[in-house]
DNA sequence: TATGAATGAGTATTCATTCAT
DNA sequence: AATGAATGAATACTCATTCAT
């Protein structure tokens, strides 16, 4: 039946939302279609645009609201740790914590930016910049402390931040390591990248050309 | 009219595939029509099936071809290298170039996977892992040899290349940074990840847990 | 406009049901597009998914309730009758009157069963043979009470159904003829090939062979 | 390959015509289409075009040719009988072997006859009403010598046509009945059917009227 | 709050047919 | 005599979306 008792229409709002996470998750954005997404939520397919204005426009809301949160998360784990090598740990933690638990919204909000319109997709933009300049600050002032011997901040950040998103593509909980197993062996590796004797920087073999 | 002078089956499939990769590469695959592709290189959307079976197929050719690619050119690149940190660093060279070279290509193979049918699926991760073997063997052998200081060389070879992979995200040639100097960092990045203290691991913080 | 007033579901079913009936009797099931059926009965041609999962289902649909429908009304005519003569003139007048009255879908369910899928088929090829067995059980008791002259009853069904069902090639009401006065006809020949001397079988003259 | 070697037009013309039949008789004009028609005889579609105007005229000459053939073989068997009982057990005898032997081109010329043009489909009906006519005549002098007990030539000739065209539906070669055997059943059922009491004809039940 | 009937534009795919070579 | 590249119109079917009830 389409209506449990006592239903109302937050809990049907709430139901949409997972619903659009998991559907988005499993089939892609484009694949997804609102016939498929109402059945599950035991609705017809029109009621839906009770609860957005169009397909678009859920998709928007789950990763704005995904990357606000992400970014509140991360902003308040960091909150009074000064020191850059704390903070990159402290980082490097929060990221991969947050990660292995909400991989369907991450998976959305990396994969599905591209289905975004424009001004949405700005929006969007805009808050992962936010988010990176967190790591992208940290390392910027434990290089000049000397700490982290990098010369290229941004790249190593994008590089960190890759890294520690990877996980998604292959983490599953009750696996053979623990969360916290994985968090100290990704930011070990994270941790020694920055702070080896890459100042002198290995010279590039010149490699065949690819074709 | 039947047939513009000059036209030619083998010049007509090239750009079919040509124009495939861009469109899935800008829209993704599901978003691709297939009128789109036609227009793009000047037929009825229907004249497409002399070149495949159907949408589907476009996507597995481009996506096998490319991994098949990727291999090959990868163990033709290490051959004859026998040295653990040796050919980490070839194999991280040779990752990045390829990557930087071959975005569209890249980008495809690695979004668009779970757009395969499962047959397709199955054989193009398949390919893949035979890709990240190469790594993971490199570091295996080079722990054991104890130049690289890492447990957990699945771990550590998927952390790797999503770093690696991650160039693809905001890479564009004619950057400030040459492939070169962008060879070196991330090289640099890699090879003082695995080379560093890792062994004590970096005992984890307790973070507040993440609802 | 989303709903023309007084519009109604099972009314628009009824009317595709009917068109459907009319369009495959006129141009066959391959021949009628879901464009002219939707035309028909004044809807836009996505609209008939509301009403058939496919344009095979709604074959099938006609066919199998058909069948069941004729089966059903020929048990319904036959039950009580117990002399095998009467259920011959019973089954036979019933046959006639039946298929002179439900001509369309008489002749699709004898026409378009090639063109349903196999399980489809199956399942309206049992109820047909239910239906001939109405008639081939009557023969075989009437040939053993002797009252009847024929040696392979499964023969003279095939010949007897066809016989009878060819009325569908070529009456049209209003003609000169009755249906009584053809119920009689064709009951006549009926009952005179299976009472008459055939027992004693034409020698069957050889003819030149054919290529 | 495509082509053997020594073929030429005429066998290739040869090919296509049996290859129509094959897939006419087995899939329906509407449903067989001339990629799979060229496939079977090795050839692209589009040489198809050496051999016939259109799809339409393919099957037209199938057809025409066939109605043609039936009718010139039917009067040179019936030649030179006189006997309206010898014609109609020739007639019968006649019809039942064709049909058994050419079972494919009886099939298609009954069953694709609504998908002919109106021209065309006027064309062949012409043909078929003079061979309908050979058994109505015969009927009709039969009837007024007082040997054939009917009062509508018309009605028992297309009564026996049905019954006996109708062994296509059922008839395979090699069943536990012979070719004669079945010619003796079929014509004693006809023959019985013609001179029996008929003449005082069965006085029709009312049944209860159909809905 | 939700239904259910409907739209209209879109999808991938197939078709008979053409014609330069 | 046959190919192979292409057309243009058609096909069955799906989609996001609307709206009277």
């Amino acid at each position: 039946m389409a209506r449990t008792i006592g239903s109302n229409g937050a809990r049907t709002a709430e139901a949409i939302r997972q619903a659009g996470v998991k559907l988005i998750y499993r089939h892609g954005y484009e694949a997804m279609s609102l016939r498929q997404l109402a059945a599950e939520v035991g609705l017809q397919s029109g009621s839906l645009y009770k609860y957005f204005d169009n397909k678009q426009s859920l998709l928007f809301d789950i990763v704005r609201e995904h990357m606000a949160d992400l970014l509140a998360k991360a902003e308040a784990d960091l909150a009074g740790i000064d020191d850059p090598m704390a903070r990159l740990k402290a980082f490097s933690a929060f990221h991969l914590r947050y990660h292995m638990q909400r991989m369907a919204h991450v998976f959305i909000a990396n994969m599905e930016i591209r289905s975004l319109d424009d001004d949405h997709r700005a929006m969007v933009v805009g808050l992962r910049r936010r988010y990176e300049n967190l790591l992208e600050d940290t390392l910027r002032e434990g290089a000049q402390a000397g700490v982290f011997k990098i010369t290229e901040p941004k790249v190593a950040t994008y590089a960190i931040i890759s890294m520690l998103t990877g996980i998604c593509m292959w983490y599953r909980p009750g696996g053979r390591l623990s969360q916290d197993q994985l968090v100290d062996i990704y930011t070990g590796l994270v941790v020694d990248g920055v702070t080896g004797p890459q100042g002198v920087p290995v010279k590039a073999d010149k490699h065949r050309a690819l074709v």
